[in-house]
DNA sequence: CTAATATTGTGAAGTATTTCACAATCAAAA
DNA sequence: TTTTGATTGTGAAATACTTCACAATATTAG
């Protein structure tokens, strides 16, 4: 599926968004819902709703809206959340734990199913009934397990050595959590999740009021 | 400092990378640094760098570059971080309690100064030497210690009492880890961080390739 | 002092994204 | 059957953001 066309990365967060809501207006009964609904839900314009769908077909009725079961199933497609994801989360410190115990990955697609660390004194420990692994055999059980991504939340010294091996390993995506910038191969996709530059960005909007 | 300027969500998230590198320079003993070299460290251009530090004064010489203690400084003052935020965590959870313990915030001028929870059962526990506080005393806390951002970290069901609780409490942002959208007053600045959704695009981009 | 080289700051041009606005379509009521 | 009211899908217009390109300025070498 190469598909030619570029989505705006905003368009994207967005429909995630609708796909939540979606579920809830479905889990609420709500045989149908318009760009209005969906708009005011999500903090954006009707327009926009609509814009952002069209990008991908045309899945609404004209006077009626959209149905909420199958626009729920379009946007899964779309964001390909019609399949599960196998992940593993490398760096078994505070913040990695717990991701790990967190339920929202599962429930709403991602499996973890291997954890790695650096370190001696981790490794072989268990964390919420998965084994800690050695990063150094990352490489085989990404393969036997086929896990397409990672979330990153090691030291950041640790993460000049780990990237090479993520980059060795097959994995697809990852989720990085570090401050640094990775060195990743070209067809590796990544995304940063950096929680004190939103808190920068926090800092800058209160100082300008 | 009632700035009306309009400026993108982007370029702040841009500057916060350039100060960081910026103090790597610094650390690493670089008097100057130029436009080119930010570019190439932060993975954009070196017309995006000039473009973003002329949203706020000419810092550099021409000719020359910038001075890296300078622009450290400039870009500190910008961003509204030459001075401490005294910050509060709501929901001491499992990725609560480990932002509670993570040496990063404070490092970045941060304090986390105080913590709270719905829970009976965790309030008047401690967690990293802080104890924990009933979210029903925040506006108190919030007023004797100064408290101006929050990091919202509670279950979603606990997400509309609590977030009434913050409405009425003072604080004037919120780091938002709930997959809910809060419904704040005016006045407040929320900015979401949402794990699952950063996982959705990732699954988006592979299933394009 | 002049030439060569480096590099900023910034209008103008080029892209990208969002919003507007309206024809097309559907259901229900008259 | 016709009218009324709702709502999509989408070109076109408006806005926003990024990149280009070059005059201005600085240093160093000759």
């Amino acid at each position: 599926m190469s598909n030619k066309k570029k989505i705006a990365e905003s368009a994207i967060s967005r429909l995630s968004l609708y796909l939540r809501i979606l579920e809830d207006m479905v889990e609420e009964g709500e045989p149908t819902v318009s760009s209005q609904t969906m708009a005011s839900q999500s903090g954006t314009t009707a327009a926009q709703v609509r814009k952002d769908l069209s990008l991908f077909g045309s899945f609404g009725r004209r006077g009626l809206g959209y149905s909420s079961t199958d626009l729920v199933s379009r946007i899964r497609q779309i964001l390909g959340l019609n399949r599960r994801w196998k992940i593993a989360v490398i760096g078994m410190g505070r913040i990695g734990s717990a991701l790990v115990e967190h339920k929202g990955f599962f429930d709403r697609g991602f499996d973890i199913v291997a954890l790695f660390d650096t370190s001696d004194f981790k490794v072989g420990s268990n964390v919420h009934g998965l084994k800690v692994h050695h990063v150094n055999d990352m490489r085989a059980l990404v393969q036997d397990k086929n896990i397409e991504i990672v979330v990153l939340t090691v030291p950041v010294e640790a993460v000049t050595d780990v990237t090479d091996l993520i980059n060795d390993s097959g994995v697809r995506g990852i989720l990085n959590w570090t401050p640094a910038r990775l060195a990743v191969s070209q067809s590796i996709e990544v995304k940063n999740v950096n929680m004190v530059m939103e808190l920068e960005a926090l800092s800058f909007k209160l100082s300008q009021s």
